[in-house]
DNA sequence: TCTTTTATAGTATTATGGTACCATAATACC
DNA sequence: GGTATTATGGTACCATAATACTATAAAAGA
């Protein structure tokens, strides 16, 4: 593996996943945590982001949890949300300013960029319903 | 940016390129953090571990610095032995165990992934001597 | 109303990567 | 030999992400 994603977007992912697989079902953050053998504590404070996001609903009290009403979000938010976005750079290496003219990794790079974005953007929670 | 490259990495492909476009002659840490605007002290430590690795040379004293001798190293090197390989992995989420029983990000990840590591291993440093 | 279960929120701790600091060794030049 | 310049190595510091801890608020059920 060369391309690694944070803890936090796996969690969030996998999390998400998990619940998609649920058809709106509440599930607390413990039992998910649980499923994808994440951090309980990790998970919640990652959830809370979701949740404001829009990205996900969520119920108190007993019997509460999370869950997904309507939301059928694709992979690329998700990234863009734990991630961040900066779409100011245009090179994996480097800051905003590269000291070569043509950068040494070159269109090829670009491309696999590009086709990294389009796929996650294709993903979506719906895709994930009949899994296990 | 999806794909982001570490700080170290960033600094050793920048600079070996650096090196690269110089032919041989020896350059110091000093001037190479400068002219890729990265911290020198960082950079010095980079530096010591791709001289162990045997990626690049080294003299001490005046008039002494990096150079590259022989050394034709491809990018995916660098990057292995700056980020460490695990192999174990066969997803950008997660760790060893993955919760669900088909990856949620699928073949067509894989084969993006099997891309960027072609890409780096086919690129090498001789490839930048005319650079600017 | 009381208790339990859950999310929420704030803060504290830990781990890690990046950076800085300092002493030492080698080499060149005078 | 002395001095300046460089890499080497160890360690210490800092910023950030990940994780843990503690308290609170909401909802359900008895
Ligand atoms: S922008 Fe510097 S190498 Fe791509
Ligand atoms: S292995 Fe878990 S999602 Fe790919």
């Amino acid at each position: 593996m060369l391309i690694r994603f944070s803890e936090g977007l796996s969690i969030a992912l996998h999390g998400l996943a998990y619940l998609a697989t649920k058809n709106g079902e509440k599930i607390s953050g413990k039992e998910i945590a649980k499923k994808i053998d994440a951090a309980e504590n990790t998970l919640q404070k990652i959830f809370q982001r979701l949740v404001k996001a829009g990205v996900v609903s969520s119920q108190r009290g007993p019997s509460g949890g999370f869950y997904l009403e309507d939301s059928d979000v694709d992979f690329l938010t998700v990234y863009k949300l734990l991630e961040g976005d900066d779409k100011k750079l245009n090179c994996p290496l480097g800051k905003t300013s590269c000291p070569f003219e043509h950068c040494i990794l070159g269109n090829d790079f670009k491309n696999i960029e590009k086709k990294l974005e389009e796929l996650l953007k294709s993903k979506r929670l719906s895709d994930l319903k009949g899994r296990s």
